[in-house]
DNA sequence: TGTTTTTATTATGTATGACATAATAAAGGT
DNA sequence: ACCTTTATTATGTCATACATAATAAAAACA
């Protein structure tokens, strides 16, 4: 059994040295939340192994349950616990960009906000060259050439096919066999898509297709890390093109 | 005013339709908590504008105002909402990463999601070559050169030392211009300090320097983007050596 | 009259007690 | 030994009351 006694000591111990230098501003929840948070990693819980119930807790911290319930709340929004009915709740490892799926919505973001995702995405794709060439198979070849034939004719009036899109470059992600990347990826597709459509941009003025799809597979095939991002940062050009008529 | 009769609607709605297909696994807290955020991005409510009290939303809803309060709570967690005392909830624009900050601890993330955190940093400053070019100022050569300048000798025991890669790399993220570049990396920076002390990854075997801080300047005051890359590539081959080695 | 101080008011924060619900364990019957 | 039924238990939800801090209103003062 873990000593959660130490939680109310710790909370003390902030209260003490808080009021010395500034004024508390937090409230007595962000204090039961720190100190859940800090005695889960200090005491090396594993992932299953369940906490005291909320009653227990709420009587050893010597505050009411309403309390514990929103602490353990944000505990459960973090991703750091889950609560099944009459078992408790256990320690489960967080799925990081899980949780940030909830806010990562174009429509509550700030345009800076949008802008920068737009952003970090052409930045992730220049630089994971490396990893591709490192973790790269044939049959990604295969499949990448696979969806290059499946290309739709770029004479069309919209800009380009997003489903290709996704397609093309999400397999490029999972090449990398950095699940979080993809994660990360994957929520950051939907900004991007909105960003892409949406007035923030310049409208691209003219539309010239630099690498090709099928020109980044040719040198994932037989190229370097070195080919391969430039010819990335190629592909790319018409999006650098519309960041920097903006700036 | 909003209609927040409209949640209710919505809410009833999705339990309906939910009931049909499959058992309604979600508890009241996840409904309101939808219908909630579904209601904010659909008015189109600007940041600063205020919802309605708790123990209005609760009549309206037709629910506690525990359940209310829960709802709110994961609001301000996503940073869609700060609720003041006596002034009532305001919608705010999402801080995305300070979201994250809570569950990037080292200590509680799996194994795997720490190394491709590790990955993901090396990623960023590789690709981010084309904003540094774009967006560096004099100001931010000299102040490079400066922290170069305090660069301590590299014959120490210890591979590196942390505050000037800090300082050196921080400073890097800072020209981009990217905030939330920069948010999202002072987040890795410490999992990523963690992964390098830990025995995460093999030791490092040779302790070369290739291409050092110095010569990045120099690169980024004379040079383009695709030298910038390569140079970025090489400083960072340890990193790069030790991963591949554990692959 | 204008400014400061004091006093309400109000909405969130916290506490308490009760019951509902679902998952598990225990008891019972075949 | 297996299945069914009945407790048990811990979280989920509700209701009410009071504390606290921020604001607005009123009062006092110059």
């Amino acid at each position: 059994m873990y000593n959660f006694e130490q939680v109310r000591y710790n909370m003390t111990n902030t209260i003490i040295n808080e009021s010395l230098k500034s004024i508390d501003t937090s409230s007595l929840v962000d204090k039961v939340e720190d100190g859940l948070v800090r005695l889960l990693q200090e005491k090396k819980l594993k992932v299953g192994d369940s906490i005291p119930k909320e009653v227990e807790l709420a009587e050893t911290l010597g505050v009411s349950r309403t309390v514990i319930r929103e602490a353990l709340l944000r505990l459960r929004m973090m991703g750091l616990i889950e609560s099944k009915k009459k078992k408790g709740a256990v320690i489960t490892s967080p799925d990081l960009f899980g949780i940030l799926g909830k806010s990562m919505n174009p429509h509550i973001l700030s345009q800076e906000t949008l802008k920068g995702i737009f952003e970090i995405r052409l930045v992730l794709e220049i630089g994971m060259a490396d990893f591709l060439f490192q973790r790269v198979t044939k049959a990604d070849i295969e499949e990448l050439k696979e969806i290059v034939s499946n290309e739709p004719p770029v004479a069309q009036f919209h800009l380009f096919n997003i489903d290709h899109e996704i397609a093309f470059h999400g397999k490029l992600y999972e090449i990398t066999g950095n699940e979080t990347l993809k994660k990360f990826q994957s929520l950051l597709l939907p900004v991007f898509d909105y960003v892409h459509n949406s007035g923030l941009l310049k409208q691209q003025s003219k539309l010239k297709t630099f690498v090709s799809h099928g020109g980044l597979v040719e040198i994932l095939e037989k190229g370097t890390p070195e080919e391969f991002r430039n010819g990335m940062r190629s592909h790319l050009e018409n999006h650098f093109v519309r960041l920097f008529e903006s700036d």
